[in-house]
DNA sequence: TTGTAAGCGTTATCAT
DNA sequence: ATGATAACGCTTACAA
């Protein structure tokens, strides 16, 4: 009838505005704008818009976004921190008391408040033991920073993944803070160092790096060296040779958090950490059973 | 000192809240995720809040996403319209007389208002006669959709190139409506069958399904055929062989539609069409002159 | 059931 | 220059 709904009058009345804040490190990352994606989707259908900021993986940016969301008088956040961040408690002192938290991907256990993350262990070990059932021998470990759960977790996939099989650890060669394709380079080169014929990484571009290493030296993958990344990034399966990687579901993961916001709105429905499973894609650069 | 801004009372107050829209068709493609990247970081340091709206390429969920953006009060929409999106009326009619309107990639330049576009004729153009330069002699074009001036613009490139270097324009290996990967592999196949050897592709995905059905006849690749795709996608440098592209600036282009907003804030600003040039990125899949 | 009035916090305007 | 006041439009509580 002609008339137009006014947010503004009515996010003043209530307290509240119907918005829902997204905090990611990088909006361009294949693994957060699809997050984002999968929330913005189940929010609009009941009503919710979505206000994105991006932290550029700084505190203080994250500190600044929360701010921001929290004049705008959002009904929630949608959190995944910044891999910088090594605790939560500037995201609870910068946060609404009644101000819905929901973490996802990147979370603070300690924080009240849903929480969705992938299985990270689970797919960390399955990824370890491939590559152990095709057949190698030492396998190496390019981890993340220990400063993120998801990380710490992989880790520890990785090295149950090895003690179940009868493997040793060897702190030696596994490589911390290797999440760029760089860092990945680097260590797939002392990996080979080494002696490893296989590495499981926590990232997609770490373990191109790696492979990249091990190209350079003229080895052949995955007959004289495998590889399985974390990520399931879209240019895993288009390379050549295709990199094995352990799937994450960010679509999912981001109707998940924003599902778990709204049943949070409900007084008295409490939503706890919901775990969302982890999917090995097997291809080339682990395949040494082809045929 | 311990007080908390309320946005929302500003807003009601002003009329305006200090928020822009952005709407486009999907959040997780590289181009747009890292379109909206680049204008929130600008957005930001001015004191905008960015509301994200996908349409899913549906006319229907633009108006919707209009609407959502009026009742918001946002000062401004940055808008990529649908590509089902024929004219632009239907977003004329849903935005607010004073609500600043900026269109970036996908424009319709009927509408008025600052428009960020790359400049596909030209980017077309290069990758086109890049083509004839390396020797390909029937070169085949995968265009995208007429309805899109972006495609369009291309499309003629391609022509302009052919014409100017004294090559014939043969319809019949013009592939209309195909930009994914399935489409381009049928008309890949069309192509080999009608002689072609070689195709500048509209888009990147679309170039890749051509690469696999020359693969597929067990044809070299830059040797018998060569292929140029359009913006980039990051797999383009990974896959083997490496895919060459005409590249966007898809960050930068972002960036610019917010700074075409915030000068048309300023009473009597007016910016016309900014044109962000390509970018030929020569790899593998047409280096027929390597070494 | 339907209707009326007060008040949310900011900002523009007007009076001091 | 400084300070008081009214109004933006919606929601909710309360009255009819």
């Amino acid at each position: 009838m002609g008339y137009e709904r006014n947010e503004a009058a009515s996010s003043l009345r209530r307290g509240r505005s119907k918005v829902v804040g997204i905090v990611v490190p990088r909006i361009n990352r294949a693994f957060f704008s699809s997050a984002i994606s999968g929330a913005e989707s189940v929010l609009n259908e009941n009503g919710y818009s979505v206000i994105i900021c991006q932290t550029h993986e700084s505190t203080e940016d994250e500190i600044k976004a929360l701010r921001t969301l929290m004049s705008n008088r959002v009904s929630g956040v949608l959190i995944s921190h910044a891999i910088v961040s090594t605790d939560g408690t500037h995201i609870m002192e910068n946060i609404g008391p009644d101000t819905i938290l929901v973490q996802f991907d990147r979370v603070f256990s300690a924080l009240p408040g849903p929480k969705i993350v992938s299985d990270n262990f689970r797919g960390a070990y399955e990824g370890t033991r491939h590559l152990i059932e095709q057949g190698y021998k030492r396998i190496g470990n390019i981890a993340g920073y220990m400063s993120s759960e998801a990380y710490v977790a992989r880790l520890n996939g990785y090295k149950q993944a090895l003690t179940d099989m009868g493997m040793e650890i060897d702190e030696d060669i596994i490589f911390y803070d290797a999440i760029v394709q760089e860092t990945g380079y680097e260590a797939g080169k002392k990996a080979l160092d080494l002696g490893c014929d296989a590495i499981y990484s926590a990232g997609d571009f770490s373990a191109l790096g790696a492979m990249m290493a091990a190209k350079e030296r003229g080895l052949r993958i995955p007959e004289d060296f495998g590889i399985v990344g974390t990520a399931n990034e879209h240019f895993t399966g288009l390379m050549t040779p295709s990199l094995s990687s352990m799937a994450q579901h960010p679509y999912e993961m981001g109707r998940r958090a924003a599902q778990a916001f709204l049943t949070s709105l409900k007084p008295g429905a409490k939503v706890g950490q919901i775990v969302v499973p982890m999917e090995l894609k097997a291809r080339e650069s682990s395949n040494r059973n082809k045929r």
